[in-house]
DNA sequence: TTTGTATCATATCATATGAAATGAATGTCA
DNA sequence: TGACATTCATTTCATATGATATGATACAAA
């Protein structure tokens, strides 16, 4: 029979909400930005010059929300926004020096706090997590959002 | 550095959202009801006469959220609330018939979505999956929400 | 008692969310 | 070329959300 504690979709989201509220916390009260917002910086960190559909097609978040989050990233100079030349639908968005310098200063917390979570396993069973994680959400992809 | 895709709180946030997502349209069409909705009836399934604050406290959502979530349920008539005589600040939840009917209905097909989501590990790689996410949430755990 | 404090559930209110509408730009094909 | 469809980003709008306020009850201590 069916046990809500059991049931791995409630497990998984639990956890995952719980992780990404206690970055949340972190990222606003010291930094004053979202999640969205993060994770448009630290996309940007890696690509640069990507729209608001590359975005938001490959950081599981829809349209609307990384519209917004870029919005307020350009408001608060993190990211600067142009039109692109070449396809004038487009908007590309790159991190201004001030945004990579936040992201600089956000990532080393981000990656301690990825350590503290992942503490009660060995440093094995860590990689073993990430492996069985990365073939559920492979499964999962299939589906586009 | 830190990439995106291979940070952990991002990876677990998204394919519990995925499952849960998906869960819910699975829900909303055929049940009519929401993942709340859902929560709370899988867990008087199990635990019959608990109050809200029972529910909320276990069930990882937010005493609001909880408290809409049965109001509903009275109106769809597959929850029972009444106050708790020993103490009337108390509410006692019960499923009724029909939503216990409901539950028996939807158990199987959500337990089948697990084994769907699972069917890309071996036997074996489940097992430790669901071991190592419950060592994650333990160690979360200590942080009363 | 009665006075003050704590707990419970709900209501209120400001914000977040996402589905659908909009408007601009590009692509397609007859 | 000119209609029509498609793609992109933003805006709109109705709903969801959660922090806080409220009101009711229970508990504690004097």
């Amino acid at each position: 029979m069916l046990e809500l504690d059991r049931f791995l979709p409630y497990l998984v989201n639990t956890l995952g909400n719980r992780l990404s509220q206690e970055l949340g916390e972190i990222y606003a009260s010291r930094f004053g930005i979202s999640i969205p917002e993060w994770r448009v910086i630290a996309h940007l960190s890696q690509h640069r010059d990507v729209s608001i559909r590359e975005v938001f097609s490959r950081v599981a978040m829809d349209k609307a929300k990384v519209s917004r989050a870029a919005a307020r990233l350009e408001l608060t100079g993190l990211v600067e926004k142009r039109v692109n030349p070449a396809d004038k639908r487009l908007i590309s968005l790159k991190l201004t020096e001030a945004g990579r310098a936040l992201f600089e200063q956000i990532a080393p917390l981000a990656l301690a706090y990825e350590t503290e979570v992942l503490a009660s396993l060995s440093p094995e069973e860590q990689e073993t997590f990430r492996q069985l994680l990365g073939r559920l959400l492979a499964r999962d992809q299939r589906r586009p959002a």
